[in-house]
DNA sequence: CGCCCTTTGAAGCAT
DNA sequence: ATGCTTCAAAGGGCG
């Protein structure tokens, strides 16, 4: 996470990252500078107030999030007051979780122990959805009544402690069929994820079906790519004669990335940008200009999205997608290969540091009137 | 073909 | 403890 600015006056952090950005968006940007300077006080006060306020305080949502320093705090902050709101609720996290819509909560009955899955069903909930939504998707528009506890779609015995357990729990493995052994013979990744939730049980369906999430290690995984290996042909790979190569488990989403997710196609709709690193751009600022609490319910999102990744994967670290990159396997030359990355990400910093040459995209922004872009 | 770009946040690693 | 690095998604651009 960007490194919470502590209190270094700089608050508006994110101009130094947007200066190129700002020559183009001026106007737009300056509406939102100071619409978050007279937030400030206002979010201060809310924020000394009640960090609750999510729960308690509808209209300190109204409460814009101010600067950039107290925007980078707040994740932290929140995610404290999650921690607390998650204690409150534990043992009720998911007994009664805050998301009557979250695929955790979404699993179809069918998918539950004692049920049994139709493979059409299955197939269908595989198919990747269009691009830009999300599987979470379906539960944005949050209500606030997604912080209400209420569902009952889970077991009780689902519940937990804040700090889940690494372990594997009978009862996950209950409902997600986790193979004993573990992880690394189940692999959703998380598109994964979501997937998993809305379609069943885990990326490996009780009936040993593969889940999209299980990403193979064949460079960069996308989710057509996912899609159509695991679950449409099977049987269409010709290279994979080789030897098995072990599946990646992909990294939970964070709140941004769940909200990019579901935001992504609207933008693209709304501007006819279709360039990845335009639509961020945006969707980075858009993520700025959000309430602290509709970004709770990103971060919320987000937190129990680790939580569930961490009881599907409970041996799984970061760590195994370093070394692993997008390989896949972990061997000397991808270590070799993360160490080059590594160094062109160091460099690349210096050459920024020291005005480096501008990336082609740079140019692209100023050239592609992003005024029409700050708009959105 | 495969990396880059761009965003934020989480997690791992290095100091 | 703090700061840096990598990786999550996405898809056009580019060498």
């Amino acid at each position: 996470m960007p490194q919470l600015s502590s209190g270094g006056g700089d608050d508006l952090g994110a101009n130094d990252e947007m200066i190129s950005f700002k020559d183009e968006g001026e106007q737009e940007e300056k509406i939102q500078e100071n619409a978050f300077t007279e937030r400030d006080l206002a979010d201060l006060k809310s924020s000394l107030v009640n960090e609750s306020e999510i729960n308690q305080s509808p209209n300190a949502a109204a409460v814009r999030r101010g600067q950039q320093g107290e925007q980078r705090g707040f994740p932290d902050k929140h995610r404290e007051h999650l921690d607390v709101v998650s204690k409150q609720q534990d043992g009720g996290m998911y007994k009664s979780p805050g998301y009557p819509g979250y695929p955790f909560l979404m699993l179809p009955d069918p998918y539950l122990p004692n049920s049994s899955v139709s493979p059409s069903s299955n197939k269908v909930s595989v198919v990747q959805q269009s691009h830009g939504m999300h599987p979470l998707t379906s539960l944005l528009p949050y209500s606030n009544d997604h912080f209400s506890p209420s569902s009952p779609h889970l077991p009780t015995d689902m519940s937990q402690k804040t700090g889940v357990h690494r372990h594997q729990s009978q009862d996950l493995s209950g409902y997600y069929s986790l193979p004993p052994g573990g992880v690394s013979q189940i692999t959703p990744s998380m598109s994964w994820f979501s997937h998993s939730l809305m379609l069943g049980p885990s990326g490996m369906h009780p009936t040993g079906i593969p889940h999209p999430a299980i990403v193979p290690p064949t460079g960069k995984q996308d989710h057509e790519q996912y899609d159509r290996s695991m679950y449409v042909k099977p049987q269409m790979e010709p290279k994979r004669e080789k030897e098995p190569k072990k599946p990646v488990i992909k990294k939970p989403l964070n709140a941004f990335m769940l909200y990019m997710k579901e935001m992504r196609a609207k933008v693209i709709a709304e501007c006819t940008l279709k360039e990845s690193a335009a639509i961020n751009q945006i969707l980075g600022r858009r993520w700025h200009a959000l309430t602290r609490e509709e970004q709770a319910k990103y971060y919320e999102l987000a937190r129990k999205e680790r939580q569930l990744h961490m009881q599907l994967y409970p041996t799984w670290s970061a760590r195994d997608n370093y070394e692993a990159g997008l390989s896949g396997v972990a061997g000397e030359k991808n270590k070799a290969d993360w160490g080059k990355k590594k160094r062109r990400k160091r460099e690349k910093q210096q050459d920024s540091n020291t005005g480096g040459k501008r990336s082609a995209f740079a140019t692209f922004k100023e050239e592609a009137a992003p005024a029409q872009l700050l708009q959105i």
